[in-house]
RNA sequence: GCGGCUAUGGCGGAAUUGGCAGACGCGCCAGAUUUAGGUUCUGGUGUCCCCGACGUGCAGGUUCAAGUCCUGUUAGCCGCACCA
C-alpha cells in the first residue's frame, strides 16, 4: 500500500505554499466574480460550527468560479462598531478598540483554518479611521441633499441600552440587541429618509435573484398601498378632517370615524360633557409602552361629542378616540366601516354603533351579519348614486371621483418609516456636524474627515438621551467652519448598520485616500455577483444597503443601483434538537478540535454534507467520520491509480464522464450536500471498476475526479494534482466538461410494472422502439399477466406498464 | 389573525418533466484481519402475518402510475402583527 492520507502534513505544506505564491490573480484578462460573505462582527466568543458553514459555501462557490476562468474577488472584513465591544469595554475598564483588535486578531487566526480563498490585502474595518471618514463622508453628501435631517419626536428608545432604536431594530416591541421592552422617549434625532426611496427600493426588488422569502419581507415592510385621502367635515365647525383609507369604495357604510389619541385635533373634540373622559384616555394612552399596547387586543376608546360628516350622503357620523388608529400612518384618522372591516366590526359592536352593509355578500344583504365581509368582490348597495356598481372596480375609480369632487385626493401610503440614525453611545462613528448658533447646523467639511472619535474617561451611555462624548468639553467645544463662532459638535454617533450599509464597496480600492472608491475599480469589480450570509438581515442590513447604493448612485459615485444581483441565505446549524448555539446553552462546538482530528478538507466536506445548505441543520459530529472516511479512501484509490497508470476502459471513460455531469449539475443549482453524496457515489462506483484493474483505474478520470474536489477539498486536490505530475497550481486546471455521447449505455434496465405494480426488469437496447420494449416486458411478465390488456405505456428508458382487467 | 417554510427508516437526508421510494452517510447486526480496544475490509439493515402485502404527517381526489399534481386538514418553525 501507498503512502497513507496524512491530512496535517498535507494541509500545512499548501497553507504555505498558497501564502507564497496565491493562486486568484487577476491577469486583466479575466472576467471578474465578487463572491461576497457578510462580514462578521469580531465577537470575544470565536467561531463555532455554523460560521463556518456559511464561509465554507461561499468559499466552495468562489473555487469554482476560479475553476471556471473568473478572477475571483472574495474579501473579508470586520464590523467593528458596536455595543458589544462597549459594554465589555464598560466591563473591563479596557478601551473598545483594544479589545476590538484582540478579537479581530483571534477570529482572523480562526478564518485562516477554513482555507478559504480571501484576499486579505482587502481587508476593511469599519472601526479605521481611514474606512470611517467615508462612512462619514457619506453622511455630509446626505446633509448636503437634505436627506439627512434633525427631528424631535417620540422614538423608539431601550432603556436597558440606553439609546434610540431604529423600527428595524424593535421586534415585538422589544430590543432587537437585548429583548427588553421599548419605550417612547421624545428626542432629538438625526433621520435618514429612506422614505424618499421608497418606491425605488419597492420596485428594484424585481430585477434581483434573491430568495423569495427576503423580497416579500423586504415589500411589506415597505408596506405601500393605495387608496385615497377624504375629507370629513366638523359638523358645526370650519375645519375637516382628512382620513386614509384604501377601501374609498365603502365610502357609504362609514358610519363613525376614529382618530389616534395623539391626533391634534383630538382634544378640541371633546364637548363639556365629555372632555373629562377624553382627557383621560389620551392621557392614558400616552403612558402606554409598545408592548402593552400589542398585548391589549380589547379595543378601547371614548366618544369625543364630536360629529364628523359624510362627504358622500351628508350623514352625520360620531367621532372617537381609540389608540387601534395609529398616529404616524397615513393622517391619524379613519373612517370606519364595521360592515367590511373587521376592527371597525369589533369596535362597532362593542360600542353599539350602527353597521350599514354597502356590498353585497353572494348577491345578498347579510341578515344578522356575525363578522365584517371584507372581500372587495360584489355589487355595490345602500350606496346611493353607487349602488349597482362592481366593489373590485368602484374600488379603483372611486379615488378618481373622490378628487374630482374635491372630497379628497388619490394617495399612496407606505409603512416604512424615515431611519432612526443617532445613537446615545459612544462607539460608533461620530456624526459629522457642528451646530452653529449663528448658521445652524454645518457639516465638517470634506477635507478635514475624518472625524475621529475621540478618547473619553466612562463610556458609560448617560441614559439622559446624551451620548457620553457630551462630557468631553474640549472636543465639545469647538467653532464653526462657516463663520468661526464659538460652536458645539453634534455629540450623537451613528447606528452600527451605517459601515456595514457600504463596506462592499470600499473592499475593491481600500486603500483609496481620494475617493471612496474610485470611478474606474467601482465599474471593474462591482456589484456583488453572490452575496451569502444568514436571513436574519432581510430588513435591516440589506435594506438599508440598497438604500446606500441608490444614493452613491444618484450622487455619482458607482453607475449601478444595486449592490447585491444575487443573495443566498444559508441555514443555521444548531445544536441538539434545533436549539441555537449559544455559550450560556453550553451547546456549542468549537471547530479548532475537529480540525485538529480530521482536517480542514473534512470539516468543510461534512459542513456542506449536513443538510440542504438553505435548512436549518442539527449539528451532530459523528457524521464526519463518513466524509473522512471517503476522503481516505478516494486518496488510497488516487496513489494506487497514479502508482499503477492503468489504461482507461470504456467503464472509466462512461463513468469519468456521468461524474462531471452529475457534479456540476449539483453545484449549478446548489444543492451542495448532494455534490458530497455524489462524490461519494462515484467514488464507490470507481473502487468497483478499479477492482478488474488491479485496484487503479485511469489517470484521466483520477486527474478529472481532483479537479471536481478542488473546491470543495483544496489541499488534498492540490497535493493529488502534483502527484499527477502537474507543477502550476489544481486551481489553474479549468473546470473539466462532460460529452454528452460517452455517456450513454447501450442496454438498459427498465422496469415492468403490471397495473402499476413492479413484477419485473427487463434489459433491453437503450435505442428500443416502443413494439420492442412492450413485447420484452410481456415475455418477462407473462406468468403474472390475467384477464385483458386494455393499456400498454413506456416511457422511454423509464419504465413499462401494462394494464390489464 | 395574515403570510411563508417544513413534515420521508433508529438518525441526517436523496429522489429534473408524475415513472422501481429510501441514493449517500451515520448508527446498528454478522463475519474477516488484527486482537487489548480502535482502525481497515466483506455482507446485511423500511415495516409486517416475509413465495405476499403495506409504506413519504392525516383524510379525500385526479392518473395506467402520486413523496411529487388538486382539495381539505394537523403539527412544528420563521416573518408580520390593529398600517385602515
Amino acid at each position: 500500500m501507498a503512502l497513507p492520507y496524512n491530512h496535517k502534513a498535507i494541509e500545512a505544506k499548501w497553507r504555505t505554499k498558497w501564502a507564497e505564491k496565491p493562486v486568484n490573480v487577476d491577469d486583466g484578462k479575466k472576467e471578474k466574480y465578487y463572491c461576497l460573505d457578510m462580514f462578521p462582527y469580531p465577537s470575544g466568543n470565536g467561531l463555532h460550527v455554523g460560521h463556518w458553514r456559511g464561509y465554507v459555501i461561499s468559499d466552495v462557490w468562489s473555487r469554482y468560479k476560479m475553476q471556471q476562468g473568473y478572477y475571483l474577488i472574495h474579501p473579508m472584513g470586520w464590523d467593528a462598531f458596536g455595543l458589544p465591544a462597549e459594554n465589555y469595554a464598560i466591563k473591563m475598564g479596557v478601551h473598545p478598540a483594544v479589545s476590538t483588535a484582540e478579537n479581530v486578531r483571534n477570529i482572523k487566526k480562526q478564518i485562516n483554518d477554513i482555507a478559504a480563498i480571501y484576499d486579505w490585502d482587502m481587508e476593511v474595518n469599519t472601526t479605521d479611521p481611514d474606512f470611517y471618514k467615508w462612512t462619514q463622508w457619506i453622511f455630509v453628501k446626505m446633509f448636503k441633499e437634505g436627506l439627512a435631517y434633525e427631528k424631535e419626536f417620540p422614538i423608539n428608545w431601550c432603556p436597558s441600552c440606553k439609546t434610540g432604536l431604529a423600527n428595524e431594530e424593535v421586534v415585538n416591541g422589544v430590543c432587537e440587541r437585548c429583548g427588553s421592552a421599548v419605550t417612547k422617549k421624545n428626542l432629538r434625532q438625526w433621520m435618514l429618509k429612506i422614505t424618499k426611496y421608497a418606491d425605488r427600493l419597492l420596485n428594484d426588488l424585481d430585477k434581483l435573484d434573491w430568495p423569495e422569502k427576503v423580497k416579500k419581507m423586504q415589500t411589506d415592510w415597505i408596506g405601500k398601498s393605495y387608496g385615497a385621502e377624504v375629507n370629513f367635515p366638523i359638523d358645526g365647525r370650519e375645519e375637516k378632517i382628512t382620513v386614509y383609507t384604501t377601501r374609498p369604495d365603502t365610502l357609504f357604510g362609514a358610519t363613525f370615524m376614529v382618530l389616534a389619541p395623539e391626533h391634534a385635533l383630538a382634544a378640541s373634540l371633546a364637548t363639556d360633557e365629555t372632555r373629562e373622559a377624553v382627557e383621560k384616555y389620551i392621557y392614558d394612552a400616552s403612558m402606554k409602552s409598545n408592548v402593552d399596547r400589542l398585548q391589549d387586543k380589547e379595543k378601547t376608546g371614548v366618544f369625543t361629542g364630536s360629529y364628523a360628516i359624510n362627504p358622500m350622503n351628508n350623514e352625520k357620523i360620531p367621532i372617537w378616540l381609540s389608540d387601534y388608529v395609529l398616529a404616524d400612518y397615513g393622517t391619524g384618522a379613519i373612517m370606519c366601516v364595521p360592515a367590511h372591516d373587521d376592527r371597525d366590526f369589533e369596535f362597532a359592536t362593542k360600542f353599539g354603533i350602527p353597521i350599514v352593509q354597502v356590498i353585497a355578500k353572494d348577491g345578498k344583504e347579510i341578515e344578522n351579519m356575525t363578522e365584517a365581509y371584507t372581500e372587495a368582490s360584489g355589487t355595490m348597495i345602500n350606496s346611493g348614486e353607487w349602488n349597482g356598481m362592481e366593489s373590485a372596480v368602484l374600488k379603483k375609480e372611486a379615488p378618481m371621483i373622490i378628487e374630482e369632487r374635491g372630497l379628497g385626493r388619490k394617495t399612496t401610503n407606505y409603512k416604512l418609516r424615515d431611519w432612526v440614525f443617532s445613537r446615545q453611545r459612544y462607539w460608533g462613528e461620530p456624526i459629522p456636524i457642528i451646530h452653529c448658533p449663528k448658521c445652524g447646523n454645518v457639516p465638517v467639511p470634506e477635507d478635514q474627515l475624518p472625524l475621529r472619535l475621540p478618547d473619553v474617561e466612562s463610556y458609560q451611555p448617560t441614559g439622559t438621551g446624551e451620548s457620553p462624548l457630551a462630557a468631553i468639553d474640549e472636543w465639545v467645544n469647538t467653532t464653526c467652519p462657516c463663520c468661526g463662532s464659538p460652536a458645539k459638535r453634534e455629540t450623537n454617533t451613528m447606528p452600527q448598520w451605517a459601515g456595514s450599509s457600504w463596506y462592499f464597496l470600499r473592499y475593491v480600492d481600500n486603500k483609496n485616500n481620494e475617493a471612496l472608491v474610485s470611478k474606474e475599480k467601482a465599474h471593474k469589480y462591482l456589484p456583488v455577483d453572490m452575496y451569502i450570509g444568514g436571513v436574519e438581515h432581510a430588513v435591516l442590513h440589506l435594506l438599508y444597503s440598497r438604500f446606500y447604493t441608490k444614493f452613491l448612485y444618484d450622487i455619482g459615485v458607482v453607475d449601478f443601483e444595486e449592490p447585491f444581483t444575487k443573495l443566498f441565505n444559508q441555514g443555521m446549524i444548531t445544536g441538539k434538537n434545533g436549539i441555537k448555539m449559544s455559550k450560556s446553552k453550553g451547546n456549542v462546538v468549537s471547530p479548532d478540535d475537529l480540525v485538529e482530528d480530521y482536517g480542514c478538507d473534512s470539516l468543510r466536506m461534512y459542513e456542506l454534507f449536513v443538510g440542504p445548505p438553505e435548512l436549518d441543520a442539527e449539528w451532530d459530529d459523528r457524521g464526519i467520520d463518513g466524509v473522512s472516511r471517503f476522503l481516505k479512501r478516494f486518496w488510497n484509490l488516487a496513489v494506487t491509480s497514479i502508482e499503477k497508470n492503468v489504461p482507461a476502459t470504456q467503464d472509466m471513460i462512461k463513468t469519468r464522464h456521468r461524474m462531471v455531469h452529475d457534479i456540476t449539475q449539483r453545484l449549478e443549482s446548489f444543492s451542495l450536500n448532494t455534490v458530497i453524496s455524489g462524490f461519494m457515489e462515484y467514488n464507490n462506483k470507481l473502487i468497483e471498476i478499479a477492482k478488474a484493474s488491479d485496484g487503479a483505474v485511469d489517470k484521466e478520470t483520477i486527474e478529472t475526479a481532483v479537479v471536481l474536489l478542488s473546491p470543495f477539498a483544496p489541499h488534498i486536490a492540490e497535493e493529488l494534482w502534483e502527484m499527477l505530475g502537474h507543477d502550476t497550481t489544481v486551481f489553474s486546471a479549468g473546470w473539466p466538461e462532460h460529452d454528452e455521447s460517452a455517456m450513454k449505455d447501450d442496454e438498459i434496465e427498465v422496469p415492468v410494472q403490471v397495473n402499476g405494480k413492479t413484477r419485473a426488469v427487463i434489459r433491453i437496447p437503450a435505442e428500443a422502439t416502443k413494439e420492442e420494449a412492450i413485447a420484452a416486458a410481456k415475455e418477462a411478465v407473462a406468468d403474472k399477466l390475467a384477464g385483458t390488456i386494455i393499456k400498454e405505456i413506456y416511457v422511454p428508458k423509464k419504465i413499462v406498464n401494462i394494464v390489464a382487467r
